[in-house]
DNA sequence: CCGCCAACCTGATCCAGGTCAACGCGCGGC
DNA sequence: GCCGCGCGTTGACCTGGATCAGGTTGGCGG
């Protein structure tokens, strides 16, 4: 992750009650989940740094970049993605607030992808090293560790299916919907933070198809599109058509 | 898995030399290679339980069953797939000998996909509990399993992109070859353990778009096909055709 | 206010690969 | 030997979505 000086870690509280200042980070809700006590908390805050924001456009790390952390997406959305031989980009996916970003540089000790801000964004970054090695000292932050990385694996078997484009739009909607849902915002109101393109690049379509996907929806009922915001009009229908891909 | 009478675990030799018995085992190759001694491997092994063979078409886990343990592949080939609403098969991935099998399960403690054997196979069962624990105060294999586990989530991105019939039949056939080879095997002779509608379900191409690239791969000189024998004779080409997936 | 540009939409055409139908071939059972 | 049956191959045809070519909209700078 990039270490310039407009990104320097804010300082850190280290008076007890403060722990909720990072209530959408992943590890702390899961620790808290797990019964872990202030103490054990605070070990895991040292390890935390709150970045300053990036900014639309801005590169969170590329693809080569020696891996040393993982981060926990606070606000905003960050797209990963790489570059195919003829330099189409391959969207991997995007990261709303409470995601976890750059566990896939683990294996190689590099980061095989970039990760970019779509809009204004703040991060929880954790070193790795450090993290991995508490790990071993809380077993429950190991096992968080373990089922997120294990989460992705699974995550990304959905993108591989050859599903139709309208299943596509369909499940990409109710996906973030869910997403958004979870993190306490309105699932059936939301904005696209990203572009046509960059949703056709992540579900393997034109983009002329994911326009004209959002289009069917629309007269057919489904959805409400205004430029990027997006209302959700009949659920059942969008999650039968998703059902092939989302599995549930 | 399955704790069948047919796959109950065969003895353990506990006598110092016997670590090679297990020389395909991912883990114990692992393991050696960061320097851990005779004590510390002898440790691992206490959880390893080598099954008896599994048989063509066995069931190695199905989708559903109760995540406990992980498996690395000794011999034979094991098919991981889920069937989709319709029931066609998506194959998610072959696993060749000293592949390791199960890390999906790790999120939902349940296994998301079955996993069946193509031909006679053997495996090195570890309880992902105890490896967990035994992790905490091995972190080389900690370490590891996180390695793992972050491959996996890279090598599900590759079947994402869309790419052409014959790209991906070329990627397949390399990186088959590239994976006998690191075991040891023959990289430019080999033999297909899985059905032409298999591939096609694991590339997401019609089962007669596999047959055709097959035949198109063959007309032009860069493989020799007899029925489930394969024979790489333009290995530059092949690679050529297979970078755009394969990235390297 | 205008001009510009990126994002988005829409219609016309094309083609890779899916689908359907038929056939071959090798192997196990009897 | 002969039958039956998966598996694999091949050919003819069809179609979903890509591609190409404009056209529209809205936001921003000057």
């Amino acid at each position: 992750m990039d270490a310039g000086t407009s990104h320097r870690p804010q300082p850190i509280a280290d008076d007890g009650d403060d722990f909720n200042f990072c209530s959408t980070c992943a590890f702390s809700a899961a620790c808290l989940k797990h019964g872990y006590d202030k103490g054990q908390l605070r070990e895991l805050h040292v390890l935390v740094e709150h970045t300053e924001p990036y900014h639309e456009g801005e590169y969170i790390f590329r693809e080569g970049d020696r891996f040393e952390a993982i981060a926990a997406v606070r606000s905003g959305t960050v797209k990963t993605f790489v570059n195919d031989i003829e330099g189409r980009e391959q969207v991997q996916g995007f990261f709303l607030p409470g995601e976890v970003i750059g566990l896939s540089g683990i294996s190689e000790a590099r980061y095989p992808s970039n990760a970019i801000a779509l809009e204004s964004v703040v991060l929880c970054r954790f070193s790795f090293s450090s993290m991995a090695m508490l790990a071993t000292r809380m077993p429950g932050l190991q096992q968080q560790l373990f089922r997120l990385l294990s989460q992705d694996i699974n995550k990304a078997a959905l993108l591989a299916g050859n599903y139709s484009a309208d299943e596509r739009m369909a499940a990409f909607l109710v996906s973030l919907s869910r997403r958004y849902a979870a993190r306490g915002f309105s699932p059936n109101r939301f904005r696209l933070t990203m572009t046509r393109t960059d949703i056709a690049n992540y579900l393997r379509l034109a983009a002329e198809s994911v326009s004209r996907g959002l289009r069917r929806l629309q007269d057919d009922g489904l959805i409400r599109v205004d430029r990027r915001d997006i209302e959700l009009v009949d659920r059942p229908a969008l999650e039968s058509l998703a059902r092939t891909i989302l599995r549930d």
